[in-house]
RNA sequence: GACCUCUUCGUCUAGCGGUUAGGACAUCGCCCUUUCACGGCGAGUGCACGGGUUCGAUUCCCGUAGAGGUCGCCA
């Protein structure tokens, strides 16, 4: 197979679809795997819907996922143009071709339509086997408009025709188009190229994925603080398998494997809790600075997208973010700002460093970057109400209350206070109180942080400073216990 | 409705005539641990159904059912 030549064809709907993008990533991975051309080709012929915002959102979520093209309308190349809205006179001209053969008729309106050899089309498809698709009783296809612009079917092969395309890899709602387009490609006396129909992406109840469904857009997963690579890994794992255990792969392993054989034949459901998980997997790969700076992006953004019914978005939060990002405060934020410095030592006299510090203790516990919010507000805002579960925990213990404020007292007798401080503060308590120092953690956790669950409580409290971290146990204590 | 494609745990998948049907996500349990996690170990749940072919079918063939797709002067 020499000079294999593929082709990504969107038209631009002003998003980028996961179901496109994985077409994009399967020809994208055939053509670099095979040492081919890979050509983005913008399919404009609807001007209603062509605006340049459209074709910007298919650029950013290709170049997002990591895909590079060989030829494309920004940077050009041997077949240009590569919108189709400017190579109306290619269409034109083939279509002149059809005409001198008698193979087109004009309608009374205008438009103008093929005649179809009315036969049975054999496609011989590298995914779906030998497809025979009846065209005896289908009616001629309409292959250009009264108002003299193009229909899909006709701009498509002809396109596929001047650009050398080798093979034509799409989804398989395209398998009957194939059909008109063969006949097509024989009209206009060209070998048609080589097909592969691959079977689509689903929501995970089985239904279509548009545009309104959750993670259907590339869009979500840049909003989301989503690390490329995992989504491309995660979107590769559907439809494609290396035929052996292995899921967290790198591009360049999938790349060597990737042939037809390893294809799946049936649609896939997108389950949108594997790719998180998979995201975790590259966030725990990640550096400390690379996921500060994902978090730090998303933290920005997303305290600027208020929305008082998300608690990710709510008053509290866009405060913090603003405390730690050095953010400019709206008003309402300012105040709440205010509120926040006056309950908590350690936020009125914020660290240049404690965002770094903070996203460090996060980083383990989040599998995608906005988990980081809830972490944020519940170890961050002294406020934050107790949860009821970890309360009745604690209340259900001998002597919590004479504990709390045994480890308050070891806490405040540190000169210094570093985690081993902290450590030696409460092995101190527990010697003292003739308890196992994993007896003192929870409570101290849940007077602390008003929860049960969290980031890593030794290094939490090294980080919050010893004064907050009284303050907190001291006015937390009681409440816990009374 | 017609036509096309598909059918292994809830989901993604390995399997290409003989396997205790493997892995992953999710779920549950145990262990590890100073807390929370991570991690480790383990459990449960699956070959859609009915016929063939065969010494033997998850695997091959034919039906049935189900799912998805397509039937435009959208792409």
């Amino acid at each position: 197979m020499t000079n294999v030549r593929v082709r990504f064809a969107p038209s631009p709907t002003g998003y980028l679809h996961v179901g496109g993008a994985r077409t994009a990533l399967f020809n994208w991975l055939y053509a670099r795997r095979n040492g081919g051309v890979f050509v983005l080709r913008v399919e404009d012929t609807d001007a209603a819907r062509n605006t340049p915002e459209a074709v910007a959102a298919i650029y950013s979520g290709l170049k997002w996922l990591g895909l590079d093209w060989d030829e494309g309308p920004d940077c050009g190349g041997p077949h240009g143009p590569y919108l189709q809205s400017e190579r109306q006179h290619l269409y034109d001209a083939a279509l002149a071709k059809l005409e001198a053969k008698g193979l087109t008729y004009v309608e009374e309106n205008g438009a103008v339509r093929f005649r179809s050899p009315r036969e049975t089309v054999v496609l011989p498809d590298r995914i779906c086997g030998e497809v025979k698709i009846d065209r005896s009783k289908e009616p001629d296809m309409t292959i250009r408009r009264p108002d003299g612009s193009y229909i899909f079917h006709f701009v498509n092969v002809v396109d596929d025709i001047d650009m050398r395309i080798t093979h034509v890899i799409r989804g398989e709602d395209h398998i009957f188009n194939t059909g008109k387009h063969i006949e097509l490609f024989r009209a206009l006396d060209a070998e048609p190229p080589e097909y592969a129909h691959i079977p689509l992406i689903l929501n995970d109840d089985g239904s279509k994925m548009s545009k309104r469904d959750q993670g259907a857009a590339v869009g979500y997963y840049v909003d989301n603080g989503f690390v490329p690579a995992a989504v491309r890994n995660y979107l590769c794992l559907l439809g494609w398998s290396p035929k052996d255990d292995r899921e967290v792969m790198a591009l360049e392993e999938i790349q060597a494997l990737f042939d037809w054989e390893h294809l799946n034949h049936s649609n896939a459901r997108f389950d949108m809790e594997k790719c998180r998980w998979m995201n975790g997997e590259y966030v725990k790969a990640q550096s400390a600075e690379e996921f500060a700076r994902d978090a730090e992006a998303w933290l920005r953004g997303s305290a600027s997208a208020v929305d008082e019914e998300d608690p990710r978005h709510g008053v509290s939060f866009r405060a913090l973010v603003r405390l730690l990002t050095g953010g400019e405060p709206s008003e309402d934020e300012a105040t709440e700002v205010l509120r926040l410095k006056s309950a908590s030592p350690l936020l009125a006299n914020p660290g240049s460093g404690l965002l770094a510090g903070v996203l460090g203790l996060i980083k383990p516990k989040v599998r995608v970057v906005p988990e980081i919010a809830e972490h944020l507000v519940m170890q961050f805002d002294p406020r934050s109400p107790v949860a009821m579960d970890a309360q009745a925990k604690v209340m259900g213990q001998a002597d919590a209350g004479s504990r709390l404020a045994c480890l308050a007292g070891h806490f405040e007798a540190m000169v210094h206070w570093n985690a081993d401080h902290v450590q030696e503060g409460v092995a101190g308590a527990a010697k003292e109180l003739g308890v196992k120092v994993g007896a003192l953690m929870f409570p101290l956790r849940v007077a602390v942080t008003g929860q049960g669950h969290g980031v890593d409580l030794v290094p939490l409290l090294a980080l919050l400073g010893k004064e907050e971290t009284v303050q907190r146990l001291r006015h937390r204590g009681p409440l816990l216990t009374a």
